[in-house]
DNA sequence: AAACAAGAATGTAATAATTACAACTTTGTA
DNA sequence: TACAAAGTTGTAATTATTACATTCTTGTTT
């Protein structure tokens, strides 16, 4: 069975072996990769993927509403293939993304209430110290 | 009465002219401008202003906590010295930044329920249609 | 007031993510 | 098999941001 194969068709993305292997990836890594991530990862399996491929891969999936792409990092956006809703969360530190439920309703706005405006998407993002991070950073400091 | 000075103090800034004309400019323009912004409509009050110095100062500012910094253009880092809680809209037609009023309390991550994540600072960001576009848009397409 | 040191500002050069683009390849179909 | 459309590739360009060395300010000490 071909999942990724089998999703991108549902959100009208014509597959090809670079998409469903970029598709697979996310599906398999919830890390939030990078470009440079994936195309790293990729190079063994497909070396002949250029990373230009993996920008418009990317790209296409994001405006298709098949992944997310998070700006939670201010030097380069980062993927998200997991699209139930959640928050995230980026460790100052060591700059990993984590994902964070969602646990009250954050206000989505609809077609009310918002002088009109319509909402495609909304993201919630935290930044500060992940566990590890935190624990360590006390054992230091305190 | 310089407002923008006091201020800069208050948060453990050293005031400097450079920095009392961003820290206003960033008072009088709820615009959440860039770098670029900035640099440009000083550059007519501050003619020897150079772009290195509106980075660091903004970066500087940031770090104190004396303003916030938007990721929500993954084009360029915006900036925003309203620091009262409340969410932001970017237009995907206008590419304009509104700030959004946050009826409900967004889940303001603290340390209990976060497996001991730390949260320093918490976006909420929606991408869409300002009102404006989103009329145009209807009439063109419907 | 002159000398001095620390911090701030400046301008240019480097870096790094992303996009533009033209050439080449793959795919499905007539 | 031929062909067109779509997809992929690699390189070159673009753009935001940072590094860094030099210059300028500011406040302080003599």
């Amino acid at each position: 069975m071909n999942h990724a194969r089998q999703y991108l068709i549902d959100n009208g993305i014509k597959p090809s072996v670079q998409r469903i292997a970029i598709m697979k990836y996310l599906f398999e890594h919830r890390t939030h990769p990078t470009v440079d991530d994936i195309f790293h990862d990729l190079h063994d399996a497909i070396p002949t993927l250029s990373r230009t491929t993996v920008y418009n891969t990317l790209k296409l999936f994001a405006e298709k509403g098949a992944i997310l792409s998070l700006t939670i990092d201010e030097k380069k956006v980062r993927f998200d293939g997991y699209k139930q809703r959640h928050a995230h969360f980026r460790c100052l530190e060591c700059d990993e993304v984590f994902d964070i439920s969602l646990d009250r309703d954050v206000e989505f706005p609809q077609e009310d209430g918002l002088r009109g405006f319509k909402a495609v998407e909304t993201h919630v993002y935290h930044r500060g110290y992940c566990a590890e991070c935190a624990k360590k950073k006390n054992f230091n400091n305190n």
